[in-house]
DNA sequence: CCACCGCGTGAAAACGTTGCCATGACACAC
DNA sequence: GTGTGTCATGGCAACGTTTTCACGCGGTGG
């Protein structure tokens, strides 16, 4: 049984001062002789003594608190985003509250939000303007991971640069039949998705050369069913990219199983660098989840403690990861 | 700017009652009029109003937080622990706020826990008994997930089965020479670890053969200088069990090196059921992660909500997934 | 007809903080 | 010695809830 935590008014009573003297001794204001701050300090200490947030979120009307929606903590990328996030709020002396919405259709109004928190971190989340104005009246500043909205604070990465680089790269190595696989789901494409494909359609025709694009589902049954596709096609592309590297694995799989050698006789790439892409080899486009996550977590302190952030809206830059799943096309090599 | 958000008070003006009369809608307590408690509630949606959970736990002492302490939220281990528990907190309306330890050497003190949750959930760390008397005199209840420590409540799986499985699977398959690999840090072995390998041990004593153990640092490295150590044997093991999955990894990028054939001169098996072994073919002991969280969330629910939880320390089975690293010795399949 | 009870409701006191204002001590310039 | 200013400190009213108690109202049993 836990007897009651102390109170602040235990530590004054045990440094012999008021209780706005505990307080401005915690909280670090100016105007304590030094000699009493120490005699806070040590009595505070003895009683392994906290501020209640609660308490005092309730004056200051701060919460000291940020909530983080993420569809699911499962998936890597997205376990990846909130730790950074966790780390960079934790730096400021901000609690993450961390909610997963998965099957909610509206957490804007299931989730209790209000008063709960100081700002509203949401990754990956397809909102519209006016969830998000609701989201906004009930939680505060709110900042989108991976996603953008016009007029909204967003962290995300280049995708349009990632899937250019991602198909210069394979252009480089002498591809000119690339085919691109996208995903769809019945409520339409993602924004990100829409922007890393344009990055490949950009590149392509710079290079002067024709697109060849699949939909499928996402994940990675989209990627083994638009492989199915590319290969019955009468003369199959050299190389393949893949909107994320989750489509990329089923890609594999499906070549695979076709008996298709990988890169000797179709060159993949993917694009995130998942962590089963390294085991597989896989070449990708790196997209440094846990800095996006950091680089909102500072974002998300500046709005919470009113300061102007320096940008509301960051871009992050991507890298290409080069494996061994990309190499020449065979052609190129096969003739002298 | 977001304006303060509605209070109860201001529910309380649009339906013309009293404060209690709202706090008792929203509360579900009985004794209000079913014609004013509609009144109440649909005030209370007009103003999309969420009690705020800062005030109510200032009255009640509970603030229907729970906070979960995790080495860090990266590792798929960890994220589907968090995850699991994620869901079961939230179905019983239980917030969760997320604290990665990772270099905090003690947390216990550093974090802001005292007043601000009803009890702590501490995933895969190997706490003493003083460091966790010592949260809980902060937070309240402590549950342990992956780990145990006597008097406490804990939610892990069945190590020592599972090991003793996984032995008992290659004994079946014809094995002989099954090696193990362990992991211990500098600052010893963990309760989980030397579980296991006892599992592997007495498994081993019952089949009436030699154990044979090589214990090297955690992580994929410790894998791959194991079985450097294991190959030098002037007769090598046809079998390897390694104590963890990412340790199975090293070891089969080490095998591969070596250019020996998984499963066909050394069969290979993990502890886990990591992301990538469903990719790297890897017959490994499923330890159905999000359910020690699921478990571990019902169980805080209990202690939270002052009900006697069933049991207080629960032991969760494990499940061998066979896959391709694994097969019967060459010399038996060699023999007539 | 009165005492009593149950029911629906409101008033008011907590809960543990913070911010503002008041107080007292002391130093300094006049 | 009086007025003015600064500094360290204490007192007190919030903040938004829950909870306890009290109230008024009909109905029921004596």
């Amino acid at each position: 049984m836990p007897n009651r935590p102390a109170s602040m008014r235990d530590v004054a009573r045990r440094a012999q001062v008021s209780l706005s003297t505990v307080s401005r001794v915690l909280r670090g204001s100016a105007g304590v002789a030094p000699e009493v701050r120490d005699r806070v300090r040590t009595a505070a200490d003895e009683l392994s003594y906290a501020v209640s947030r609660n308490a005092s979120g309730l004056v200051t009307g701060r919460t000291c608190r940020v909530a983080v929606v993420v569809p699911s903590l499962c998936p890597w990328y997205f376990a990846s985003v909130v730790s950074g996030l966790g780390h960079a709020l934790h730096e400021v002396g901000l609690d993450m509250l961390v909610h997963q919405a998965g099957l909610l259709e509206d957490w804007t109004r299931a989730l209790p939000l209000r008063h709960n928190s100081d700002a509203l971190v949401a990754v990956a989340l397809e909102l519209t303007e006016e969830q998000c104005a609701h989201a906004a009246d009930m939680a505060g500043p709110v900042i989108l991971v991976g996603e953008r909205l016009p007029g909204r604070a967003s962290v995300h990465i280049d995708d349009h640069a990632g899937t250019a680089g991602a198909t210069r790269h394979l252009l480089n190595l002498g591809h000119t039949r690339i085919a691109y696989i996208g995903s769809q789901t019945e409520r339409g494409m993602s924004l990100s998705s829409a922007t890393r494909m344009t990055g490949y359609h950009e590149a392509m025709a710079k290079a002067g050369l024709e697109p060849w694009t699949v939909t499928k589902t996402p994940g990675p049954e989209g990627g083994e069913l638009a492989v199915g596709e590319l290969l019955s096609h009468q003369s199959p592309p050299t190389a393949v990219l893949a909107e994320s590297d989750d489509v990329a694995l089923g890609a594999h799989r499906a070549l695979c199983r076709s008996g298709v050698p990988v890169p000797e006789t179709i060159s993949l790439m993917g694009f995130d660098d998942h962590d089963v892409s390294s085991v597989l080899g896989l070449t990708t486009v790196d997209q440094a989840p846990q800095t996006l996550g950091t680089v909102a977590g500072h974002l998300a302190a500046d709005l919470v403690q009113g300061r102007r952030p320096p940008a509301t809206r960051v871009e992050l830059p991507v890298q290409i990861v080069p494996r061994r799943s990309t190499a020449a096309p065979r052609e190129r090599r096969t003739s002298p």
